[in-house]
DNA sequence: CTCGTCTTATTTATCTTATAAATAGTCCGC
DNA sequence: GCGGACTATTTATAAGATAAATAAGACGAG
């Protein structure tokens, strides 16, 4: 049960709390993705009475949510000056709510390979680590995930949130913070890009692949578990590419 | 420290303002700190209220601070329930000021090995990047970075932030966001962990190491960008393996 | 005119006091 | 026992006042 309908035609108060849990983080939501989407690009961010006016909202929820963008580094408030957005370079784009934001926009072919770019690097090292350093734990999870996948094919899982599951069983099967911290990026970007992948009929997330991970890893054979890796993702990077030639 | 022996020349106030430029951000700084060194593990996160009492600010400030920690994921806050700590792995690890904690916390090896596990991943596939796609700028900007540690090497520059510059200069090259994202994390990271490399006298981090990675951007060869910075970092692994061994 | 200082206006920072909403725990009637 | 109302606690929201910081303009001395 969401929300109850209350039948009138007013619908302030953050409009109904669209974004989140409570005013704060449905301000949150709206001003983030607003930032992130270029609307103060050529405007000046508004002061915190004006936002509270705006949003009709209290200024205790405003300078809330104005804290949390801060701390997520796209804006930064100094007293007489105003709140000011920071350049995109200084945004945490490791933090999952920023990236959300900046893979909804509008979905970009070129932030995805950039991402992918990124994957690259990390996923086949944790493979490789995890193949050499993982306890039984970090085995298990990554059989789980594998198993989730062959249940997909069945049609008893989902297959994206099992291919997701899969890999990130193996960035936690790490054992290094680091690489676990991937975590939530890697479930936000494939969560997101499944539009784009999904425009590929019958791209299934190829079992023998993921298979030829699970088993490197099971053996210890850290060199097979990076390759094996890094060819499921250069598979994709070589799909974001034909993409990127038909566009 | 407890609070109660103040009691001499007032320094109340967030104990003048410790931590930040304004009360918000020593808040957020203490709090921080603490929550990361664990002094929360085995005792409940006081209420908002207490928290109030305890450092002698008012409430708007305590709730500021704790959505910064919140939006940094170290705090998730429940009406009746309190405000709780996260579990570590909940923790953003690439957020500067939580990653600064977490280093400063007591210095650990372990961390420390495990943050160039990292590296090794990131970094030489940068250089790999900036080789092939890095623009004049990108270049120039390494060229800076690496003429700082000759300088240093002189004894006109500081030696470690001119070794910082040099390797942010390349993940910048790279033109991809997520690369360049790790800019704050290895800055933190090197910085902090100056203590340590320091032990180990006549490590002046190699110049004509340095210098092999340049040469080899600047040629546009990538593979060769890979394997000199890839031998960087190894290097420094090896120099914390003995550490390792000796501890 | 130029430079430094002083004043002023604007904006964030802080504090205070209420009230509302959510919910864990308790108690009651059956 | 058990479900549901009740209560107490804690965060969430609101509103208003005061303080502190500082950018911008006014002013005055040289």
């Amino acid at each position: 049960m969401t929300k109850e309908d209350r039948g009138n035609s007013g619908m302030t108060k953050m409009e109904a709390m669209g974004g989140g849990r409570n005013l704060t983080y449905a301000l949150l939501e709206s001003v983030g993705k607003a930032i992130v989407t270029g609307r103060y690009d050529n405007a000046p961010f508004p002061t915190e009475a004006d936002l509270a006016t705006q949003f009709q909202v209290s200024r205790s929820v405003t300078r809330e949510a104005v804290k949390m963008l801060t701390a997520k580094g796209l804006l930064v408030a100094r007293p007489r000056k105003g709140t000011t957005v920071q350049p995109p370079r200084a945004w945490n784009l490791f933090d999952p709510d920023v990236l959300r934001w900046m893979l909804e926009r509008k979905f970009s072919l070129d932030l995805l390979r950039q991402f992918n770019e990124l994957r690259i690097a990390i996923e086949p090292m944790a493979a490789a680590i995890a193949a050499r350093a993982s306890n039984a734990e970090g085995i298990t999870g990554i059989e789980a995930g594998y198993q989730r996948m062959v249940a997909a094919e069945a049609g008893d899982d989902d297959p994206l949130e099992a291919d997701i599951a899969f890999h990130i069983a193996i960035l936690e099967a790490s054992a290094n913070p680091f690489y676990a911290q991937f975590r939530d990026v890697v479930m936000t970007a494939l969560r997101t890009s499944i539009r784009f992948t999904n425009r590929f009929k019958g791209r299934t997330a190829s079992l023998p692949q993921h298979r030829a991970v699970l088993t490197a890893i099971e053996a210890r054979d850290a060199e097979a578990a990076r390759a094996a890796m890094l060819a499921l993702i250069e598979d994709v990077m070589a799909l974001i590419a034909d993409a990127e030639r038909a566009a």
